[in-house]
DNA sequence: CATAACGCCTGTACCAACTACAGGCTCAAG
DNA sequence: CTTGAGCCTGTAGTTGGTACAGGCGTTATG
């Protein structure tokens, strides 16, 4: 039979499969106030239903989106507050959209040197090497 | 006057500045053995020379273009045996390459998806957002 | 009933790649 | 001679987790 159907709620390892989040992620968040201290059963197990289920996918979706830590707990602030506007979360959003684009400029800035570089390069048995002279300049 | 202009050699500092490295990061280099422990005055102050400045900026060079510290340890082998060939350091920098690519892609396809929500979002006072709705999704 | 084999609990250590700081010496200038 | 800077060492903190050790609780099987 399954285990604690009287009691009623996902266990860590629950929430874990229904999530596809770590083991050992989500006591992480719970740590740094991401996720709330869930009930607990009468011998301390961690009983969560669905509003965690809702949150830590919110969490997982924004990192998934490249936010940091300090960022979705902004994010939540505003949805525990109730009283966000459209306008308070896209003020949050810029600059992480922002800051995503520099990123993407700074790596493609990257590739392309580094893709110049290896198009120098003969790929021979030869000791001379234009990748380790671009490096060394 | 300029200091320990008997013993030469540059001090940590002067190294520092030279580079634009960071004054902790080049004793960091050599804790994990980037760099090369460089002789000491007779008080035990590190003095490096011109060897030092060009062993460093090839290494501040390869952290720019997103080598990781172990990349950059395999081509820094290379470099010291003096046997490497121009193939090799092709080997050692493709999958790089590739990575760079991959990053790119993942940034590009969250860039996308974050700016086509946000131009959903309408930016008024209203208490309902597209983009949380996006993240709670 | 015993006991193995899990699951869960806690705290703590570890990863990259640095950065910063504490506590102690040395050194040049005023 | 004192002050302030610069150097030395080792260690802690950063971000976003992951992994493990040691100790209960629960469940399945003999």
């Amino acid at each position: 039979m399954a285990k604690h159907t009287s009691v009623k709620g996902l266990q860590r390892s629950a929430l874990s499969k229904r999530t596809g989040c770590h083991l050992e992620t989500i006591r992480y968040y719970e740590n740094i106030g991401l996720m709330p201290e869930p009930p607990r059963s009468p011998k301390g197990y961690r009983l969560y239903d669905e509003s965690h289920v809702r949150r830590l996918r919110f969490i997982l979706r924004s990192r998934e989106l490249g936010f940091g830590i300090d960022e979705i707990r902004s994010l939540l602030d505003l949805v525990d507050r109730k009283c966000q506007t459209c306008a308070e979360v896209r003020e949050r959003t810029k600059p992480h959209l922002a800051e995503i684009r520099a990123k993407i400029a700074d790596l493609r800035r990257i590739e392309r040197l580094l893709a110049r570089t290896m198009a120098q390069c003969s790929g021979e048995d030869v000791p001379e090497c234009p990748i380790l002279d671009a490096l060394a300049a």
